[in-house]
DNA sequence: ACCTAATCGAGACGGTACGTCACGTCTTCGT
DNA sequence: ACGAAGACGTGACGTACCGTCTCGATTAGGT
């Protein structure tokens, strides 16, 4: 007998997990729209074939439901190869992920949940979240380089990952430059040469 | 009579000026509020003493407002200073990029135009051409460095610049990390050791 | 074995007459309370400390289950009182009456009851009986006068008590005036006379 | 010049009378339907063509609108006819009174303003204006048969006044009793008895 | 002493109406 | 003829109840 669990631990229905998925991913599918406007409740809702009530009932926001449906695809693979020399990782790394944003949906989303959490807390600790862990793969890359002695003993590894991510953020918001691969290329280069 | 003050004496017909300057300051310190949904074109005009079709008769979108607001204010100096070598100048204009940010009005108006821009072309535009500006101040401050020989002749100047901006856009969009002094030194290092 | 029921008589529990009683004593409370948006069947249940399926498991309708609220309430007394003569008794039957009505619960009950009758059809049935019951006693007590000669061999007794208690709803519902005991001294007076 | 007129009596767009007589109509309209609950903001609005904002922006409640709307009606015909004697002028009264009921659609309208009225203070109101504006009617028709002697001089002329309506409405609400033209003979034989 | 089945409190479900807010358009009147 | 005041139609918002549908627990026969 455990002192420390409750009496009644839950009574009645429980929470349809069916109606969950549907609403995160009608959400998610709302989202890959350009029309940032296409999110309401209402087209969630009916997209879902659920209750406008039921959302409200397991989300305080619109933002918190929208933080949700885009948290469940951040897991998505991070690249991550390991094709031999620090320089082609890297390289490969930023080449991936710069070819990501190719796909408009992808970026659509990226653009819309930045610029969203500016405005709604969970939003933001999704974005928080949701890049620490890109963060945490491309400086455990940068670490290995260290390590192998292709980057200096000196070298400020979360200042290059967030030169890195910040070339990506930047211009994927501000669009004044392409996110090709040349581009990733050029970044590899400087970067690389950065941490020496 | 004062510019600032936040009601405007009422004035006949023929000030169109004085209602556009009232409405661009109105607009602009709503702007400065934290509170980003604190911008509303009623809010706006009942700031500026103005009756909202004033607002609709010059401007097509509330975007288009808050794009103009903020353009008269790009003006803002871009830190330039000829410190002697380039690696001062470099942290010295790192630095007052960072130490500017610190003024939390500033700072919340930055995410909400880079948030806007992803819905309205307009202040798309206006971000555009804010960043712009600064990039070339940067990329002049690299060019004398390249001139100079403290970078090498191969390196992607462009890029660097991206690189200092993304870090500041992306920490001051994700909010993971400090954009204080010690941060922009060692971004200074990073950059400079990058385009040798 | 019994050979003439076809089917088992019941088995699993049975119908708990506490919660039974519960509901129909919050409703009861709830009809009594001057709100009449207070009648909730999450009122009722949370009150009764009761689901909201035991409601509707009982009763097709929140209509039905203030009818029987009410109902079970309706045996409350019938003023009857032989004083001696007939005017003497139709006087207390009508000061009694009338004076039941200063009770503010239970003037919001009939109010309440009234209103309701006039969308749900259980009410209405409650209304109907709880009314005939009344209409009757006061019918005896104008025959008794009848037969004593009081009131005159052509009087229309129904349309006496309607006239008595119509008095009493109209003034109720309306509330234009007042129903107190002078008002039921005058309604007997005018009575006595119009059936002679 | 009247110093308490405002010194801008009114600015801006005037109120549309045409929105105004839509909605009135349209909720009289729906009001006429058997169905209590068809009643609706949106259906109202919808069927005057009409923004729900529109609705609120000029009475705070559901209630009021449908009050207004009977309102506008209830300056309807009291039957007043001058006969000749105070018999048959009252028996006429009662007569066309009964009459009116008929009318399935006006009965219905009837019983809905006396339910809603217990629940809204605005309908209250449309209520006890609409049947005080009887009420004079039938009080002078009695006065006039006071005056001539054919009612007594010590007659409490209001009560008889309530004991007529209160058949009618009692009638009506519990619905015990034909309102056809043998009663209001009925009645107005009693009544003419009553305040001899 | 089980087994079966109906009821219990609890509470989530898909809906519908509510009343509020902001939008962008359209009158009206005063200057 | 411009500008403030403000009403207009529209549509999303978040809340309150509705009546239905699960849940695990409880309770009373029948075996």
């Amino acid at each position: 007998m455990d002192a420390t669990s409750p009496r009644r631990p839950h009574t009645g229905r429980r929470r349809s997990d069916a109606a969950r998925e549907a609403i995160l991913d009608a959400t998610f599918r709302l989202l890959s729209s350009p029309a940032s406007d296409a999110v309401t409740i209402d087209a969630i809702a009916s997209a879902a074939g659920v209750g406008r009530q039921t959302i409200y009932r397991w989300w305080p926001t619109k933002g918190a439901v929208v933080a949700d449906a885009l948290a469940r695809h951040a897991r998505a693979v991070v690249p991550e190869r390991h094709t031999g020399t620090f320089t082609t990782d890297l390289q490969a790394f930023l080449i991936d992920s710069f070819a990501g944003l190719q796909d408009p949906a992808f970026a659509s989303r990226l653009r819309q949940i930045v610029s969203a959490a500016q405005q709604d807390e969970h939003v933001a600790r999704v974005l928080t979240d949701f890049t620490a862990v890109r963060r945490a793969a491309l400086r455990a890359l940068l670490q290995r380089g260290q390590d192998a002695g292709d980057l200096g003993p000196d070298a400020d590894l979360d200042m290059l990952v967030d030169m890195a991510y910040g070339v990506l953020y930047y211009r994927l918001l501000v669009g004044h430059a392409a996110l090709d691969e040349s581009a990733a290329r050029s970044l590899a280069t400087e970067l690389a040469r950065s941490g020496r």
